[in-house]
RNA sequence: GUGGAUGUAGUUCAAUGGCAGAGCGCCGGAUUGUGGUUCCGGUCGUUGCGGGUUCGAGCCCCGUCAUCCACCCCA
């Protein structure tokens, strides 16, 4: 075995092909029906767009970035999450001049340099939608229901919808703040994680697993009681929305979203059946991103998921892909001298558009027979010395194991 | 990036340091023109890779690669 498949990735085989299309199919029609259209954007960007965006101190950045130079030493990296391409292009062909609102889905590859799991791959596929253009909780409420419709369509259960809101920069710092000064006094007991998410990202200490640190969890402040009064309104109105459209939620202060450009709403989708890797799709509103990308100050809200997970948890819960496509009829020739016969009646069939599925390896009869009916084909077509003097075929029913010969226009409407 | 487990036929799994095996699958046959069930036969291996210890290594030791689990992070 002289070449392996990099690290973190893997093949997409027809077996699984059909699962993926169907899950595919799905996401497109569901945003569709809320109106959003596909944007496709490059797989790398100039590095300094994830770097902006993403924030520089995050783990994405910091150490999970595919990076590399072209051949004049620019510096550019394989996309690892599908917004700050949205928002370059949105940006860089001038949208937020225009106006209006913006309503975009993707789906594409997404790569990020971390040590493997199960549910954790470094080239993943990623479906996302982004909604450009008002801070109306309404947008926040509706990009959360595409997707819990989406999931719903593909019959997965076992789900929960945790929400959060991180308020504006203003607020967002205030509470960094409050959290500082709460665990100041105890850093000597914080485990060494902890210490330095005290000066990275002190929302970080809150969802630690370590003992001591969960301890002082529960007297923690939380975030819900630093939002200024807008804030406070907007989360109090997505939540509205969710409720009029029947869509269920978890409030849960711990909900910290890992790149840097969320404001206001954050959430995920959690299933507990994948053991560590258990967020399914994560979101929220970035109110300040389009401004970073040297916009016009344009609301946003978006999220992502996982398709490997997604399907992970579709299976989980017993639903199974897409049974493979069999044939409708499966054409047996017995002997050479028929071959010319066989051969015509393959052509003109799938010419008319019928999967006809046929074996020239295979040479006796028998094992041409075990061969159609492991086949899962309906029908078994057969061309022998007979059919040859006769010049038409006997099409046999596999279930009912009836057979007769047929011409053409019989054998079509059959088949049809 | 850290800690741990695992790696044997296409696949699922056996094999006390002593001849590498079984089920399933695959191929062929049981009336030379009739499938499913059944029966018979056959094919299938650098034991992940590279070193070491040993008379002898699938098994013990070291390294490496990969997968899985947890941490971390997140989709």
């Amino acid at each position: 075995m002289k070449y392996k498949i990099p690290r973190g990735t893997y093949d997409i085989f027809p077996k699984d092909s059909a699962r993926w299309h169907h899950v595919i199919d799905t996401f497109r029609r569901v945003a569709q029906s809320f109106g959003y259209e596909e944007i496709t954007t490059p797989i790398f960007e100039m590095a300094e767009v994830f770097e902006r965006s993403s924030g520089e101190s995050s783990d994405v950045v910091q150490k999970e970035m595919y990076r590399f130079q072209d051949q004049k030493g620019r510096s550019f990296a394989l996309r690892p999450e599908g917004t700050a391409g949205v928002v370059r292009a949105y940006v860089e062909n001038h949208l937020d001049r225009v106006g209006g609102k913006s309503k975009f889905y993707y789906i594409g590859p997404m790569f990020r340099y971390d040590r493997p799991q199960a549910g954790r791959y470094r080239q993943f596929y990623q479906y996302g939608i982004e909604f450009i253009g008002s801070n109306n909780p309404y947008y926040d409420a509706e990009v959360i229901a595409l997707e819990m419709q989406f999931l719903a369509e593909l019959g997965l259960k076992n789900v929960s919808l945790e929400i959060n809101s991180v308020g504006c920069a203003q607020c967002s710092e205030d509470y960094d703040e409050a959290l500082r000064a709460y665990y100041k006094p105890h850093m000597d007991g914080l485990c060494p994680d902890c210490q330095k998410r005290y000066h990275v990202r002190p929302r970080r200490l809150q969802d630690c697993k370590a003992a001591y640190c969960r301890t002082l969890k529960a007297a923690a402040p939380s975030q819900l009681d630093y939002l200024d009064q807008d804030c406070k309104e907007h989360f109090t109105q997505v939540k509205s929305y969710l409720d009029q459209m029947d869509v269920k939620y978890q409030v849960n202060p711990g909900i910290v979203r890992g790149l840097d450009y969320y404001t206001n709403t954050a959430f995920e989708l959690i299933v507990d059946a994948l053991g560590a890797q258990n967020s399914i799709a994560g979101g929220g509103r970035y109110n300040s991103l389009i401004s970073q990308f040297g916009g016009k100050d344009t609301a946003a809200i978006g999220f992502a998921g996982g398709f490997e997970r997604l399907l992970l948890a579709l299976e989980k819960e017993g639903i199974a892909g897409y049974e493979p496509i069999k044939p409708r009829v499966y054409l047996i020739g017995i002997g050479e001298a028929v071959r010319a016969m066989a051969i015509e009646y393959l052509s003109k069939l799938r010419k008319d558009g019928i999967y006809v599925e046929y074996n020239p390896d295979k040479s006796s009869f028998r094992a041409q027979m075990k061969a159609a009916d492991a086949s899962g084909a309906r029908y078994a077509l057969i061309i022998g010395e007979d059919e040859l003097a006769a010049k038409m075929p006997t099409l046999k029913d596999l279930e009912s194991s009836q057979q007769h010969s047929v011409d053409y226009r019989q054998l079509l409407d059959i088949l049809n």
